[in-house]
Formats: C-alpha cells, sequence, structure tokens
DNA sequence: GAGGAGAATTCATATATAAGAATCTATATT
DNA sequence: AATATAGATTCTTATATATGAATTCTCCTC
C-alpha cells in the first residue's frame, strides 16, 4: 500500500467494531482495549465518544459493551446507493447461481486489489472472502487482469515498485514470466490463477469498466471444480 | 449527557460514514471535508487511514470517493449476535404487526434514553426514529417508565442534575407534576406521553429487565389513531 | 501545447490526545 | 462488616495529530 500517513483513533474505531464483529458477544472496558491493542484510559475516552454517538450501549448494568443497531442502519443506507454495486449486484448473484462458486468484484487501490463485493459460492468448500480486504495484484486473478490493462510503461513502473512475494509454490515471482502470462491473458481477453494465490484454489478474471471505473471480475472456485 | 471527553478523529470517523448515508452518493475529499466540517487536510489523512482498511475506495479514477460494502459486513455480524436484541427483536417485529404502529426498545444512558431498535410501523404517516438516537427522559414515554424504576431518592438526584426542557407545549416541566405522573404509571403499570416530546404523537411504554438489564418497550403513534 | 483553475498532497508546528500512574468504585470473599 | 480484588475513571504530560500554508497534480480551455 503506497501510503504512509494515518490516524491512530480512526483506526481504533474500526478495530472496536471489528472485535465485536468478530467475537459476537460484549466485552468489558479492560478486555475491549486489550483486544484492540491500547492502554485502558485510551480506550475509555474512545468508548465514551461512540456511546454519546449512540453508536454503543452498556449491555448490562454499566460493565458490559455492546454496539447498537445504528452501524448496521449506516452500512445499510450506504450499500443501498453504491453507484455501481447497485447495477453489478444482481448480475453477480446470477452468475453465483449459476456455477455455485464464488464471485469476486475487485478494484485496483495502489499496488493492491480491493474487493469491493463478493457473492459467496453454495459448495461447503467454497473460496471465502469479504469486502474490504486487499489482495496482491500479481497474484490474484483480478489483480493479474487489471494489470493487464495497463500499458507497458505503466506496467514497468508498476512492477518495479513491487516485491512479488510468493504466497504458494505456485505463485509467479519472476517479473519475465509474469509479463509473458499478462499477454497471453490479455489475448485470451480474460487471466487465470492456479493456486498462485491460495493454495488448490483456481480463478479465472475479466476487466471491465463501468462510467470511467476499471474493474475486475472474478470466479473462484477450489482447483477441482475448475476446468 | 453527563460526559465530557470526546475523541475528535474518532467522532470524524462517524462523521464520514453517516455524511455518506444521509447523501447516498460519492463525494469529493473536498465535498467531504465540507460536509463533516474539517479541514481538508485533515480530512485527507482521515480518508487514507479508511482506505487502507478497505471501508473506502475511490469510485471513480481517483477522484470521487464512496465506501465499500464492509462496513455493512461488519454491521451485520455485529447485529447478528446482539445478546438482547436476538431475543426480543422478534416480538417487537410481532407487536408492530398487530398494531401497524411503531415499536421501540430503549435503555438508559446517562440522562438520556437511547433508542436500541426500533421497528417501524406501516402506516403512512408514522412515528419515525432510528437506532442510536437519544431521547429526553423526561418526555419520553421510555424515559419515563425508566423513572419510575427508581426510588425517591435516586429520582431526585437525577432530576436535580437535569433541567426538564419543553419541547412541545405539552411537555411537563414542573418537577413536581413529573413525580405525580411518575406515580400514576407505576401503579397503572405501564407510561403515557401525549405530544410530550413530539406533537400529535402519543406513546404508551413499559419496563423490563432481560438478565440483569432494564429496559423500555415503547409503541407510538400519531395521537387520533391512540386511544 | 501552454496556461489556468480546482483539487489533492505535503509540511512544519501549534494543539489535542494517548497513555502511565493514581484514584475511585463495585463486586467477591472471609 | 471488613478486606481483597478487579475493573473503571481521572489526571498530567509527553507524544501524535490536526491544521493553515505552500506545493504539486490534474483536468480544462484556448
Amino acid at each position: 500500500m503506497t501510503m504512509n500517513r494515518t490516524v491512530k483513533s480512526a483506526d481504533r474505531v474500526l478495530d472496536v467494531f471489528e472485535a465485536f464483529g468478530e467475537l459476537g458477544r460484549p466485552f468489558s472496558l479492560s478486555e475491549l482495549a486489550e483486544r484492540i491493542g491500547a492502554p485502558i484510559s485510551s480506550c475509555h475516552g474512545l468508548v465514551s465518544t461512540l456511546q454519546r454517538r449512540g453508536y454503543l450501549y452498556s449491555a448490562d448494568q454499566r460493565r458490559l459493551i455492546y454496539p447498537t443497531r445504528r452501524l448496521l442502519d449506516v452500512g445499510r443506507a450506504i450499500a443501498e446507493h453504491d453507484p455501481i454495486l447497485e447495477w453489478l449486484r444482481p448480475q453477480m448473484v446470477a452468475m453465483r447461481d449459476a456455477t455455485g462458486e464464488t464471485v469476486i468484484l475487485g478494484k485496483r487501490q495502489y499496488d493492491a486489489v480491493l474487493y469491493l463485493e463478493v457473492v459467496e459460492g453454495t459448495h461447503t468448500v467454497r473460496y471465502t472472502a469479504k469486502a474490504g480486504e486487499h489482495k496482491p495484484l500479481h497474484s490474484s486473478a483480478i489483480g493479474k487482469a487489471l494489470l493487464g490493462t495497463l500499458s507497458d510503461r505503466e506496467l514497468n513502473r508498476i512492477l518495479a515498485s513491487m516485491t512479488l512475494a510468493a504466497h504458494t509454490p505456485n505463485t509467479i515471482t519472476n517479473r519475465k514470466r509474469l509479463v509473458t502470462d499478462l499477454r497471453e491473458a490479455r489475448r485470451r481477453g480474460y487471466s487465470v490463477t492456479h493456486g498462485e494465490n491460495v493454495a488448490d484454489v483456481s480463478a479465472v478474471a475479466c476487466t471491465l469498466a463501468i462510467n470511467d471505473v476499471l474493474l475486475g471480475l472474478a470466479l473462484a472456485a477450489p482447483m477441482h471444480r475448475m476446468e
């Protein structure tokens, strides 16, 4: 991620909500503080602020804390008006229903792919991911599809600033091989990964542009079901 | 609200999400900054942080910003495990379906009522509110129901620290009259408001305790439909 | 292709906040 | 009831961040 500045309390607000989302139960102030890795006194100020705004309440006679439904309401209001997903989501669901496999929409954000939407497959064993996650450009199907749209200049510039980390034995870590792979994908019209990011997962991805936004759409599944 | 300390960037994180939720469209950095009342440079750092965490993305070729679906996912995960609502929500929905009117669950938070859940009525003209909102203790049905459970000592202490602001001509602003009203409500088993908080809105509320948590449950409707 | 306007980014520093320590409160135990 | 223990709150100050100003970038217009 090509960015530096971070706002600690902003990060912590997210940490707080994620902690409740993951554990799914109320915390005491001190447990919450430990979970988000903050001193109790700092956590205290944060919690006060979130309470005052109606996002947290004490689920017990003042000791245990849990979020109110407010965050959900805000999230819903936001999701209802997403300019891209509004249009694309129904089609992703149709693709998922037709194949039973996970369908993902992503976008390049600096030197990573950002998942904007994930419609999970129906099989018990399936590719699982969440909107908001970041994936490497060089080893994910969407990443390779998006890289394939760049001019040689741009591609070289980006590749120069990246380290092609190996996530599995299949990850392409050699620049020349990657460039060749991207050329093939461009000729073919879609990119392919064979366990390059997650072992045993294959995926295909293509690009699409919706009012000036370049997106990548992928179908991912365990290798043995992909052909 | 009896609290002092506030964390500015935490407040702003909420401001950001609420701004998107209310307006329902992408913003440029500068427009967002104006909406949340922050300098552009401050907003910039904040947005960077939220982007890095996968909560915001540029919905356009880098200019316009919009939240990802991530917030919704976190909100859902949280709401699914709410210790109180899990159990109570279905009953609130049943009440709403039986009456067609708005049903509200609230709790005392310092010197206000915090709405934990609102199941809106089905009539075109109905009482509307959102989870996370705060209402006055002395003029809302839930507030009066909760005040009614206090001992005389506690009640006097709380009343002493409150100003009985008039929200409508019907608001009870006299301490003695309020205490009498609370006594009646306690005897009756439920509290009542007649346009005391919002003109033309009547409401009834009772209290209930779910594993040590004292809650208030209200039914609110336009006066002419209440009898 | 040059110039200009609007927006994004960076920077230095005044300001607000994070965090350790001390204090206070509530609950449990004897 | 007295004490112990765990947790919440307050306080102070070193530290991190918010901000105005300066800079850079991007997109239009001519």
